[in-house]
DNA sequence: ATTACTGCAAAGGATTTGCATGTGA
DNA sequence: TCACATGCAAATCCTTTGCAGTAAT
């Protein structure tokens, strides 16, 4: 019962040693490729950003990171628009996926609860609403295919 | 401007031929192979339905065929849990996606008008609320794991 | 008689795996 | 030291494509 935050940005280091598990310098380059894109990254710019490092950093390695990563809690997996994007793990918030452009918008505030309440009380399902894919058009995607 | 709600279960062999294209037996099986299913149907399942009754027919048949019935909005296909699901298009509904035992319930009944309506009035974005796939327990799950 | 559709086989791309080597704790 | 991690290459999985033959209209 827990109100624990810490595992938004907790000092991973300790967090994969107290398990066991061991800090490389690959690991920290590739959760770095991660910090630096804003929101989701996708596999390639992740390996691209690492290549630009550490040219000899394999892929085998890089998707055996995310695995791990994600295994950990320490970063989100989430399937947009057919690809997989991979962020830091952070507050919970929804993406707007423009299906015109592609672009994602984060939206950070959300008016979710009363569904998440609905749907505990008719259906007994307890939603997990903190990543949320929510297709659709985006303003400037809306405003050029009115016009 | 009509208010047409024939794409909903329409004659789909003169939906078909009226655009051009033609009506086979391969594209009959296909299709009743996803009406069997209830709801979301997997690739798998689809060709394994479709090779019971006739063994000739061959994946890449079945992967023009899913395509062809997508673009023609027969069907709609979702990404549900890294799987692609293809179901026959009917009323707009969302997916209640349990991440513990895989279960996908419908919901048919939605209250994301305002949800909706608030998108577009401050972040502009017309969302296109018709197939969500909403993770989370289902009820089964989730007094398994409170027990 | 057209020309779309199918089956086959091969290509393609993304991700995973086995194994010997290397390295953090 | 010793188990975990890495690099490499091969394997695997899923999907797409080119092409010659077939069949719907």
């Amino acid at each position: 019962m827990e109100q624990d935050m810490s595992h938004y940005r907790m000092n991973y280091p300790d967090r994969i040693r107290k398990r066991g598990f061991r800090v490389t310098p690959q690991r920290q380059l590739i959760l770095d490729a991660i910090c630096e894109g804003e929101g989701h990254t996708t596999f390639d710019e992740i390996y691209a950003r690492v290549q630009a490092k550490a040219p000899a950093i394999n892929r085998a390695t890089v998707y055996r990171a995310l695995d791990f990563f994600r295994e950990l809690g320490l970063i989100f997996a989430a399937e947009i628009g057919g690809h997989t994007g991979y962020e830091i793990a952070s507050k919970p918030h929804h993406h707007l996926v423009c299906r015109c452009c592609g672009k994602v918008e984060d939206l950070t505030d959300y008016h979710f609860h009363d569904l998440s309440a609905h749907l505990l009380e008719e259906h007994g399902f307890k939603a997990e609403l903190d990543h949320l894919a929510i297709p659709g058009l985006c303003s400037k995607c809306l405003k050029a295919i009115e016009s």
